[in-house]
RNA sequence: CGCGGUGUGGAGCAGCUAGGUAGCUCGUCGGGCUCAUAACCCGAAGGUCGUUGGUUCAAAUCCAGCCGCCGCAACCA
């Protein structure tokens, strides 16, 4: 038992705002490995938590006029409520902000430069003061800013640096000999051909911009930057400590996998495998990058309306649906696509009809036919077979889709089960053995390989649905509830009597349904432009002579076209009045070079010229921004070139 | 030529690593059944597997080019 342990762990979710769904996804796919491993006979610890500081948290505790403390509380507060209201069964739940955690992570990044694996420096010659950016020595070209071919200037920032190209060889090799260590393939291939082959930078640990951290211990005007607070939370939770590490993280690290999403995989397959390996410890066994869900084809953004809460899906349609859900719309190679319509559909097609339906069906039969009491098996057909071989097999099936976290695999793999069980009913009719006295054996064995199949599907579906699964197992009154019990057919007891069918998935009328989503879709929007007017914080007041310093000035669009090697840049030819200049601008995304030749615009026409992905832009056109996106402010045609704005 | 992914009947996906009658769910149409939550079962229509070329007896699957979409990186004066 004791070596058969596994550790498990979602990433630490940012306590910035109430995530909504598609963040939730995570938390529950470890969730249901987690259980099914419990299952399985491993003696699980499933860890999850928050990650709490930083520059972005105190500047939305300050907007809220609150401390950053306050703010996260609040945060986490709901973070936990969701997962209790997605029924998530963390073993542990660790925030970057317990002392314990802030104290080891010191004592981590100090242990770490006394080993000269941290190290103190600044970014000397290599700021290029126009593009407002460092550089290393191999990013320039020749010498020079490689955006803008201009000098590059010493700087004086302090701060500190993880010596990553020091491990560079030994993590390539690593990834290389270990190939199961990140999946899906995709995305270790990714990393090391985008990342670790062109060579790692040194990464900047620290930040003297901001308060809201762990000080660094032996220079506190220095705080630890993101990477070594939030990653290191795998270790502190379970009781590391360079000064001598707890019994339990002795017994579960390494971890066995890291569930995360695709964004953050460079963190945790170049920095965490280098800060271990330079700690002296082992690494993780694996690092599961999991695909986003979004909304239709949107992503989730709440002024636009499209966001949808844990808390609406499990209102509507109860805590499994959402998880069985969450656990069956992800596709293997694409990001998910969640929407009402998609859910509904599903729930009553797999839910209501095929699962429930089943069960339903099968319990009022028995009742019907033998009392509710359960008839041993006597004769076995070829139909059967079938029948009991597919059960057998979805079992071991679901083991190996688990195993490759292939989750929506293993759902799709038990919802068939319950489709081939409709089926079986179909081809033994049992409402015409019910008929014939002479049939009565015939109809028992029938009643009993349906009733073990739904036996399977009850321990089959326990990781994705726990209280559904608790429920069916109940109405058919069976005590044999282990994976292991699974391995053949025919595990229920006879003899026992059934319980009283119970409606699992009430079927739901898809257009009152969606009614009430839309409804509730647009409540949701219109508390997000509520909070949005309520947060809007001004600039400083200015004086007259300041906005006097701004020259604007009406020009006209006469070319357009798109900057090379840039998504969002558009290059403009301006008539402004005074000889003509040009204007890069990022709108490429929102309109159409033809669009604007011939329009009327505002022009910043005093700012300092810069160069954007090596095209000089001297000044800038005013655009407002919107929900929809970025949209030019468009003059009056009769407004002249030139014409100073005021 | 920054990196990667993806393009399969109306919709959403699997199949591609180890070429050999194109599969699943939903939807549509027709039929059957009645134990059941107007549920279940069967059948049918519907695809030149993005496109062009190559390798092969044989390509959705391998190779090359092209086009579209998505993500990352860059970028938003």
């Amino acid at each position: 038992m004791s070596d058969k342990k596994f550790y498990i762990t979602t990433a630490i979710a940012y306590a910035s705002k109430k995530p909504h769904i598609g963040n939730t996804y995570e938390i529950v796919l470890t969730d249901a490995v987690a259980r099914y491993k419990r299952m399985a006979g491993f003696d699980v610890y499933m860890l999850t938590g928050t990650d709490e500081h930083g520059l972005k948290i105190e500047e939305l505790a300050r907007e809220e006029g609150i401390s950053p403390k306050e703010h996260v509380d609040k945060v986490v507060a709901e973070i936990k409520d969701i997962c209790k209201l997605m029924n998530i069964s963390y073993d542990g739940f660790i925030r970057t902000t317990d002392q314990k955690h802030e104290k080891v992570v010191q004592k981590i990044f100090t242990k770490l430069y006394e080993q000269g694996d941290i190290y103190k420096s600044s970014y000397e010659g290599l700021y290029c003061t126009p593009c407002e950016s460092f550089w290393t020595p191999s990013q320039l070209v020749d010498g020079k800013c490689p955006d803008c071919g201009r000098e590059v200037k010493p700087a004086n920032e302090e701060a500190y640096f993880l010596r990553l190209s020091k491990y560079q060889d030994w993590l390539e090799n690593y990834i290389e000999e270990h190939p199961d260590f990140i999946v899906p393939e995709s995305r270790r291939k990714e990393m090391v051909n985008n990342f670790i082959k062109p060579g790692l930078q040194d990464l900047c640990v620290s930040r003297t911009t901001f308060t809201w951290s762990i000080p660094v211990e032996f220079d506190p005007k220095h705080v630890i930057y993101v990477w070594i607070d939030a990653l290191s939370n795998y270790i502190t939770a379970m009781g590391y400590d360079p000064d001598g590490s707890s019994e339990q993280f002795k017994k579960y690290w390494p971890c066995d996998c890291h569930v995360i999403g695709k964004d953050i995989m460079r963190f945790h397959s170049i920095y965490w495998p280098i800060m271990l390996k330079a700690l002296g410890l082992e690494i993780p066994k694996k690092l599961f990058g999991h695909n986003w869900i979004l909304f239709g084809e949107d992503k989730m953004s709440k002024s636009r309306g499209n966001v949808i809460y844990s808390d609406d899906v499990v209102e509507f349609l109860g805590v499994d649906a959402a998880r069985y859900y969450l656990l069956s719309e992800m596709p293997l190679n694409s990001d998910g696509s969640i929407t009402y319509e998609s859910l509904i559909e599903r729930y009553n097609s797999d839910l209501a009809n095929t699962l429930g339906n089943l069960v339903n069906r099968t319990v009022a039969m028995s009742k019907k036919y033998f009392g509710g009491i359960v008839k041993a098996p006597d004769t076995r057909e070829d139909i059967d077979n079938e029948l009991m071989n597919m059960a057998v097999e979805t079992a071991a099936a679901v083991d190996k889709c688990i195993e490759e976290y292939r989750m929506a695999d293993a759902v799709s793999a038990v919802i068939s089960l319950a489709r081939r069980a409709n089926k079986y009913i179909d081809e033994t009719a049992p409402w015409v053995l019910a008929r014939d006295e002479a049939s009565a054996g015939r109809l028992g064995t029938v009643l009993y390989n349906l009733l073990e199949t739904i036996r399977f599907l009850g321990v089959l579906f326990t990781p994705i649905m726990p209280e559904t699964s608790e429920k069916i197992l109940d109405e058919i009154n069976t005590g044999v509830r282990t994976l292991e019990s699974l391995s053949a057919f025919g595990g229920l007891e006879t003899g026992i009597s059934v319980g009283e069918a119970v409606p699992l998935f009430p079927r739901i009328d898809p257009e009152k349904f969606m009614e009430e989503a839309a409804a509730r879709m647009e409540q949701h929007r219109n508390e997000a432009s509520g909070e949005q007017k309520e947060n809007i914080e001004l600039a400083p007041e200015i004086t007259i002579d300041d906005f006097a310093k701004l020259e604007i000035r009406a020009a006209r669009v006469i070319s357009a076209e798109p900057v090379k090697k840039s998504d969002k840049l558009l290059c403009l030819q301006l008539d402004d009045g005074m000889g003509g200049r040009q204007v890069v601008s990022g709108i490429a995304q929102y309109y159409k070079p033809e669009e604007l030749i011939g329009k009327k615009v505002q022009l910043i026409a005093n700012l300092k010229p810069v160069k954007l992905r090596g095209v000089e832009s001297f000044g800038m056109i005013c655009a407002a921004d919107t929900p929809d996106g970025v949209k030019v402010i468009f003059l009056d045609d009769s407004i002249p070139e030139g014409a100073k704005i005021r």
